[in-house]
DNA sequence: ATGTACGACTCAGAAAGGTGGTA
DNA sequence: CTACCACCTTTCTGAGTCGTACA
């Protein structure tokens, strides 16, 4: 049985991992029940002042005991479409213009001759390299076919493994649960940390870390030989190695699906495919974690390049100098033409017009008539502007469809790529116009003139054999063309404002590749659930060590883990002065007596940070002890930087690094809140107590959003209506009265006759105070989430599968707490009755599961699950 | 071995753009 | 019916994290 190869899921599965399965296992025998198994909440003793962190329950914290349970036989029984296209040998298809799924493609490899004639060049070249693939294009076409026809099987039948099923069940044996509960819970109440049981998992820590990295070295160093090797070697001998290496996988890939992120009507069921003996191999060559390391992420790589913004129209209207016009160059109107039509706040910016100054003058020259900005007079240009966007405005419908459509068309070959045979949408394939930079907060260089980007600037990263991207400038020529198969990225170039910083182009969210990555992710956060109380008794322990850089290590773990706050990398003076842990200074946390801390401090993106908690003593004293002799400035963990603390937490568990714990608190606080919250109702309070804790979430990430412009307009409006409804109930609340008792026509405030019956009243009286109570429940949360910003978390740091399982187990549409954009790809979820499906049950279909986390999106359960 | 530069990836909020309800 | 608006989605691109190559 394959396994998909750069899945996560075969993490698990691993050899690297066996040890700690073995680890999971033995919590296995003790795990308890969906809900207190998983609560992880773990904000325990952070308490707030201001609201921030208001949690103050008790962090139960229990090891991962179901982690586990994706044992060599889960997954064996069922593949995914993406499965389906690694375990096959690689084919080039051309980037097709259609986007139809399956049924399109398989068209394309008839070779139909109208076919031939609508692919592009490229492709026919890449056909014609791969010619001695061809012949086995029929019988793999068969087999999509075939596939296909799976999706009509019924699911049970597709599920051959029940066993796995029985297994899972055994997992929500109560009596489970206690033992579980008495020998692993640790109780946090406050300040305690039960360091009991970490001496004894501590030893078991070690096996599964070392036998990771062990592998891990020697996999990447074999891999990064391989790959150099292959830049030598002439191409005739590099395809029969492709050829080999992929031919070892015995059958072709072909297009098998479409991973189309914007069609909501595509849907497409994952499906059982059972396979040769590939699985092995592929196992072992792609173990572990994908991002930033040597792991090769494709075979085959298809895309058309990128798109360039059109070329500057001149449009000849004059800037004002000292009140003369001034004729400009096109380069130089152009940036004039930027500074005009900018946010009219920026004006009172000197930064911004002092940057912009320097890089426009440079395009006048020293010598030109103009001599300074203030003297400069930028309206007759803005107003040009303004008149072109009313233009735009006012065209009628058809035209700006018209338009649209053209745009499309021009992009259409842009938007997708294929990788290792499957049709993937792809991101930003539109490179960045040229603008001002504007960067968040006091940002060192905002004004400055972001120039363009020409082809000459962008490398192309693409698979080898791949015909290359035809420049889309006529006349110029990309910088370079890589066949980086261990990068995912299509294409990039240097930022411009920062240059030793890159661009890069790569593919959508929905796309297998960061699909994958983000199960990764997940998967990582819960394995950090099962270290957690280690982690948290090492640095109990660590708060009052001797050594002032463990000392420090601790507290900041502490905080990390405590407050969710990022690791906090070195910036220069060029960003904007924002701190993360690492990085705080001692004017960030002041003291407050009773063991209280303040947070005040920028954040990424210049987020304000203030949060005022009360901590344990010794990381009180601690705190006192670092700011002692130390000025405003001066690093409050100065023997600290994030290598140091991401050194020590590798040592604490495998690929432990400090932002999984913003991954690992905000999803188990997820859980956490929707079991203990969730009552019984009507859909829309389960949706009430879902966003709040969505709520919760956002704000321990501190994803905040500023007020909208309109908001308290939109508030006095609601406001308004309500006032207008509730006199109309007391109106209809007197005309029921009339009603009953003279049963005569009635005359409303209006002077219109109104002849209704008593029933007929009551309904209506039903009907506006239901309205009356929704508008005040959505005025409600409108004011409660005005600046609290949701959909950050969501698609960043709660796993998809808590929702998805607490849907399900609540009878709650999942398109009711994910909108329609995130519901996307259809898949198929263990044949089980739905008020056991629990987040680990999904777990434990990782393979199904995987295709849920193709780009966060998924949608719809199996029919037997959605009655 | 240690520190630094930088490459490549995730995460971030704002703005733009689309949609559908309603005044 | 149309204009407006609230809400939602998508796009955009800046700002982090973290690993590694290199000095």
């Amino acid at each position: 049985m394959a396994v998909e190869a750069s899945d996560g899921s075969v993490t698990f599965k691993s050899s690297s991992a066996s040890k700690s399965n073995q680890l999971y296992s033995e919590m296995r025998k003790s795990t308890s029940h969906s809900h207190d198994e998983l609560s992880y909440k773990n904000t325990s003793d952070v308490s707030s002042s201001n609201g921030q962190t208001s949690s103050s329950q008790n962090g139960k914290v229990v090891p991962s005991a179901k982690a586990s349970a994706v044992e060599s036989s889960v997954g064996n029984t069922k593949a995914s479409t993406s499965n389906l296209k690694t375990q096959r040998n690689k084919d080039l298809i051309n980037v097709n213009e259609e986007n139809n799924s399956t049924k399109h493609l398989k068209e394309d490899r008839c070779e139909d001759s109208e076919e031939e004639d609508s692919i592009p060049l490229s492709a026919i070249k890449m056909k014609m390299n791969n010619g001695n693939v061809k012949k086995a294009t029929p019988d793999v076409l068969k087999k999509s076919y075939e596939d296909s026809d799976d999706d009509d099987i019924p699911l049970s039948a597709r599920f051959p493994k029940n066993t796995n099923l029985g297994k899972y069940s055994c997992n929500f044996d109560d009596s489970n649960k206690q033992e579980m509960t008495s020998m692993l819970s640790v109780k946090r109440p406050l300040d305690k940390i039960d360091s009991l049981h970490s001496s004894g998992k501590k030893s078991k820590l070690s096996d599964p870390a070392s036998s990771i990295n062990a592998k891990q070295t020697t996999m990447k160093d074999a891999k990064a030989e391989e790959e150099e090797e292959d830049d030598d070697i002439p191409i005739s001998r590099r395809r029969n190695k492709l050829v080999n290496k992929s031919s070892s996988l015995k059958k072709l890939t072909n297009v098998t699906k479409v991973n189309k992120g914007a069609a909501p009507s595509f849907k497409k069921k994952s499906k059982l495919k059972k396979s040769g003996n590939k699985s092995k191999h592929v196992k072992s060559t792609k173990l572990q974690s994908s991002s930033g390391d040597g792991q090769k992420k494709w075979t085959t790589l298809v895309h058309n390049g990128v798109i360039f913004p059109p070329p500057y129209k001149p449009h000849g209207v004059k800037v004002l100098y000292k009140a003369k016009p001034v004729t400009l160059t096109p380069e130089q109107e152009e940036v004039a033409t930027m500074f005009a039509v900018v946010d009219a706040k920026y004006m009172q910016n000197e930064i911004f017009k002092d940057n912009f100054w320097n890089d426009w003058r440079k395009l006048l020259g020293e010598n030109h008539v103009i001599q300074n900005l203030k003297d400069c007079d930028f309206t007759p240009i803005y107003d040009w502007c303004q008149v072109e966007k009313d233009k735009k405005k006012q065209m009628s419908s058809e035209e700006k469809k018209a338009l649209k459509e053209q745009k499309m068309k021009q992009e259409e070959k842009y938007m997708w790529a294929i990788v290792d045979g499957v049709k993937e949408k792809v991101g930003n394939f539109r490179v960045e116009p040229p603008g001002l930079f504007i960067g968040r907060g006091e940002h060192p260089k905002i004004g400055k003139v972001k120039r363009r980007i020409h082809p000459s600037d962008v490398s192309i990263n693409i698979g080898k054999y791949t015909p290359i991207p035809e420049c889309p400038i006529p006349g110029e020529s990309w910088k370079e063309i890589k066949h980086k198969d261990t990068r995912i990225w299509l294409a990039k170039w240097r930022d411009p404002i920062n240059p030793n910083k890159s661009k890069h182009v790569s593919l959508d969210p929905s796309s297998s590749l960061k699909g994958q990555s983000d199960k990764e992710k997940y998967e990582k956060a819960r394995m950090l659930k099962s270290y957690i109380g280690n982690i948290r008794a090492a640095y109990t322990e660590g708060f009052t060590s001797k050594d002032i850089t463990k000392q420090q290590i601790a507290v900041a773990t502490y905080f990390i883990d405590k407050l969710a706050l990022r690791a906090g990398n070195e910036k220069d003076d060029e960003e904007a002065d924002t701190v993360g842990c690492c990085t705080l200074k001692i004017e960030n946390v002041t003291a407050q007596g009773h063991n209280k801390l303040k947070f005040d401090f920028l954040g990424k993106d210049s987020i304000k940070y203030e949060n005022t908690v009360e901590v344990e003593l010794p990381v009180y004293n601690a705190i006192l002890k670092f700011q002692k002799d130390k000025h405003p400035g001066d690093d409050l963990f100065d023997k600290l930087d994030t290598s140091k603390l991401n050194a020590h937490l590798k040592e604490l568990m495998p690929n432990l690094t400090a932002k999984v714990f913003r991954t690992f608190n905000a999803s188990f606080t997820l859980d956490d809140m929707l079991n203990k919250e969730t009552k019984d109702g009507d859909v829309a309070e389960k949706k009430d107590v879902y966003q709040h804790a969505n709520k919760q979430v956002a704000i321990i990430c501190n994803h905040q959003r500023s007020v909208s412009k309109n908001h308290s307009a939109q508030i006095s409006k609601l406001n308004e209506k309500i006032v207008e409804l509730q006199a109309s109930l007391r109106e209809l609340k007197i005309d029921l009265k009339r009603a009953r008792k003279e049963n005569s026509p009635l005359t409303s405030s209006d002077g219109k006759k109104r002849n209704l019956n008593p029933e007929a009243i009551e309904k209506k009286i039903t009907q506006t105070s239901a309205k009356i109570e929704k508008m005040q429940r959505d005025m409600h949360t409108k004011e409660d989430l005005k600046t609290v910003a949701l959909g950050t978390s969501k698609i960043n740091y709660l796993d998809p599968r808590i929702s998805v399982a607490w849907c399900k187990r609540h009878e709650v549409p999942i398109e009711k707490v994910w909108t329609s954009s995130l519901v996307m790809i259809t898949i198929d979820f263990p044949p089980i009755d739905k008020n056991q499906l629990t987040v680990e049950i999904l777990l434990d279909f990782p393979l199904s599961v995987c295709s849920l986390l193709k780009g966060r999106k998924l949608c719809c359960f199996p029919p037997e699950l959605d009655q």
